[in-house]
DNA sequence: CTCCTACATCGATGGTCTTCGATGTAGCAA
DNA sequence: TTGCTACATCGAAGACCATCGATGTAGGAG
């Protein structure tokens, strides 16, 4: 499931049962600390980074650190390319913006 | 931990082991299907609602709905405001507001 | 070929979450 | 007082999740 079907704004007009289910799948995704430290990290490294730069700083094991990447891109925030041994990881930037209209409610002004 | 404690956006700069932890409690409180329908009812009445109003559009037991509400409610997105008998819920537009800019990065145009 | 590295997946464990019925609390009415 | 309504809280059942070590896979070096 990916942020493609959960970009109904929350203020705008009512959500079906799949619309939410799909929803709540994209925030679920950010919601453990591990995967919000992810997130800030790949933002702050600006460009693509593998797993093993990714254990070091978060303090995770590297199975726990695949499952982490793996739970955000299956809800299309992040974006995976395999150059030989090495996997890069790095954030839809465009999958981030619209999940911040999610959560802007009629008449707001960010 | 309302979202005052997590409005550091996910794009500017590092984050805390705290703020990351705070962060993904207010996402991980939007993580249920049941809550984004709240969320979802509240903004479409745009007033306030008591937990009666909920339990039929959301197929679940009152008991359930005011765990629901509570959850939003600890991580300041709801406000609960007790008139009589009823409890009335509505939602804190401005913490919403704030949630939708923790996804935005840098140089990001919503 | 062998060996090493980077990563994914498997299986198990311990913790957390959702949901419910049962119960408690509080306000209002008669 | 009694009774009713709206809601919160409790306790338990079952599902789900984060984490790890162990193992599998695949590419590169030699």
């Amino acid at each position: 499931m990916t942020t493609g079907d959960c970009c109904a704004r929350l203020g705008a007009g009512a959500l079906s049962e799949e619309e939410a289910a799909a929803t709540a799948r994209v925030f679920r995704a950010l919601g453990d600390p591990a995967r919000v430290r992810i997130v800030n990290l790949l933002a702050a490294s600006g460009g693509e980074v593998c797993v093993c730069d990714l254990t070091a700083p978060l303090g995770l094991s590297q199975p726990t650190v695949s499952h982490h990447l793996k739970v955000l891109r299956e809800v299309g925030l992040l974006r995976r390319e395999q150059r030989g041994t090495w996997a890069y990881h790095s954030l839809d930037r465009e999958a981030m913006r619209r999940l911040s209209t999610v959560t802007l409610l009629e008449g707001a002004t960010p």
